[in-house]
RNA sequence: CGGGGCGUGGCGCAGACUGGCUAGCGCGCUUGACUGGGGGUCAAGAGGUCGCAGGUUCAAAUCCUGUCGCCCCGACCA
């Protein structure tokens, strides 16, 4: 057996490396469609962990769930030219809506539709079109929905998780009596996010506007979430877009004031995705596989009981039971503690990788030497896989969530600390070029830089060439005004700068 | 769309240049035995229209033509 259950290991091939982990711990496979991903139980586990922490979070600011067509009539979506411009090159379109049987068997599409429907890439424009509808007088603002839905955009080079023709996601859309409020909403949002990222998934992230070049089609400033990969590599994990009346004009989302005058609401949305599940692998995972931190992990405790014979297993099961009892009443992240009982016929060093390679945080072994001795082995993920600890069987259940908390915390501090140790903080353009350059040549001092520059083309034409791009400008830690170092602009703070997924 | 590569049991590959007996190998799978705090050992099995279509030939995984699909590099990318 190689040293390490992942091969290639991160440092050999990083990318195969993240594909291999997706394979290891079963969390998606390729599908017979280009480009889009079957979803496997552990994976879909994963997201439905984060679906439910994120759906609390929405609901706790006042946000309802809704949900809007799949399609989208041409007509509609062409109500906003920067957005048409923005996301025609990659829909899916249909234009025919039946299917005949030719004499030499195959299906042909049939009945041509009188107008095209594309597959939504995005509903601001099918969502604004109801609330034209809906909304009419001041009395009826805000309007705050979320949706948790599927979209298609058909991407050049497709990558599980990361960027795949066809993902889950949840879109948020709402439309304002005032510029003040949809920017506040806008702000509001990207917190939520910056805190679920951080508090859930333990990856730390940069929170802050992009600048021009890199917003959302139609928007008049996107805030977005950094994280940084195990490859220096950032990933944009979260966006939250202050649309203005961009849209409300497009579409007649008008409203009455309480003088009676006619208005334009001030409209926002934002969305994260399964992208995610893809940034907490390549944030935490290591060369035995998955990581997973214990907030969004689908069981905390996996128990492995080992037995020879059916007497000892029986046995053996029963304590698992009984200890499965006791864990219940814990909680942790105000939720009973989760586990399971593997108790599958197979051989116990597979079981074993299997679910190290899944990312379980807490492996309990029980067998006669442990029941003899009033202990059960507890391995943690976060440690060495041939670390364990004999815990005493009546200390073991009270003692997991302190445990679950310390992981929870140390995957989070060890993000951060590997994140801080590549961050540099440049001032000058052949600094720039220098450590990017250093960085594609060697991909463990790759990683992120805080620079003052301009949102001008300039700096985009000076980054271009290094594949580099303005990721946002972060609003935390980040006081200090500065000339840009390439066009000399004053600008009000650093940008951070990156290669990115 | 440009450049390169690849399609052979579930997965990874060999065989192709120089056509020739029942198409091999490793992993995985099934069954049994020995095992048993570790992804073990031994034995016996199951599983393949060699991407698809056409052609050349006594004979095609192998040669020719066409076609489909996938991967990598680039262009592109909330």
């Amino acid at each position: 057996m190689p040293a390490t259950a992942i091969s290639p290991t991160r440092a050999e091939d990083y990318p195969e490396w993240y594909q291999q982990v997706v394979r290891a711990a079963e969390l998606a496979e390729q599908s017979p469609v280009r480009g889009c991903m079957v979803i496997k139980p552990h994976g879909y586990a994963i997201w439905e962990r984060m679906q439910g922490i994120l759906d609390g979070m929405f609901k706790a600011t006042g946000h309802q769930n809704a949900y809007f067509p799949l399609f989208i009539p041409v007509s509609c979506l062409e109500q906003e030219a920067k957005h048409v411009e923005g996301f025609a090159k990659e829909c899916a379109v249909v234009t025919h809506h039946r299917l005949e049987l030719s004499p030499d068997g195959k299906l042909i599409p049939t009945g041509k539709l009188e107008e095209p429907l594309v597959v939504r890439p995005t509903s601001e424009t099918i969502i604004g079109a109801m609330y034209a509808k809906w909304i009419q007088s001041w009395r009826d603002l805000p309007v705050l929905i979320n949706q948790w839905a599927n979209v298609v955009r058909w991407e050049m080079r497709p990558r599980v998780f990361l960027r795949t023709t066809e993902f889950l996601w949840q879109e948020g859309h709402t439309a304002h009596a005032t510029r003040e409020e949809a920017i506040e909403e806008t702000l509001r949002m990207i917190d939520v996010y910056a805190t679920f990222a951080e508090r859930d998934l333990a990856m730390p992230v940069v929170k802050g506007p992009k600048p021009s070049g890199e917003r959302f089609p139609g928007a008049v400033d996107t805030f977005s979430i950094e994280a940084m990969m195990q490859d220096g590599k950032a990933l944009q994990a979260g966006t939250s877009h202050f649309l203005g009346q961009n849209f409300a004009k497009g579409q007649g989302i008008k409203f009455q004031n309480s003088a009676g005058v006619e208005e334009f609401c001030w409209t926002t949305s934002w969305g994260v995705s399964t992208r995610l599940i893809g940034a907490v692998i390549m944030t935490h995972s290591d060369d035995d596989g998955l990581v997973l931190p214990p907030r969004i992990a689908p069981q905390h405790v996996v128990f492995l009981p080992i037995a020879r014979s059916d007497e000892e297993r029986s046995q053996v099961l029963d304590a698992c039971r009984m200890l499965e009892r006791e864990l219940r009443t814990q909680t942790f992240a105000e939720e009973p503690v989760r586990s399971m009982i593997d108790a599958r016929d197979i051989r116990g060093g597979d079981k074993v990788w299997q679910h190290i390679k899944q990312g379980v945080p807490l492996r309990v072994e029980i067998g006669t030497r442990d029941l003899a001795a009033g202990t059960v082995s507890l391995s943690r993920r976060d440690r060495g896989p041939k670390e364990r600890e004999a815990v005493p069987l009546g200390e073991f259940a009270a003692r997991v969530p302190a445990i679950l908390e310390d992981i929870q915390q140390g995957l989070f501090e060890k993000a951060r600390a590997f994140r801080d140790a590549r961050t540099e903080h440049l001032d000058s353009s052949a600094a720039v070029i220098d450590y990017f350059t250093t960085g594609e040549r060697d991909s463990s001092r790759a990683g992120f830089a805080w620079v003052p520059v301009a949102d001008d083309p300039a700096v985009t034409a000076m980054l271009d060439p290094l594949k580099v791009t303005v990721r946002c400008i972060p609003m935390e830690g980040n006081d200090a005004p500065g000339t840009c170092i390439v066009t000399g602009k004053p600008v009000t703070g650093r940008s951070v700068l990156a290669r990115a997924y």
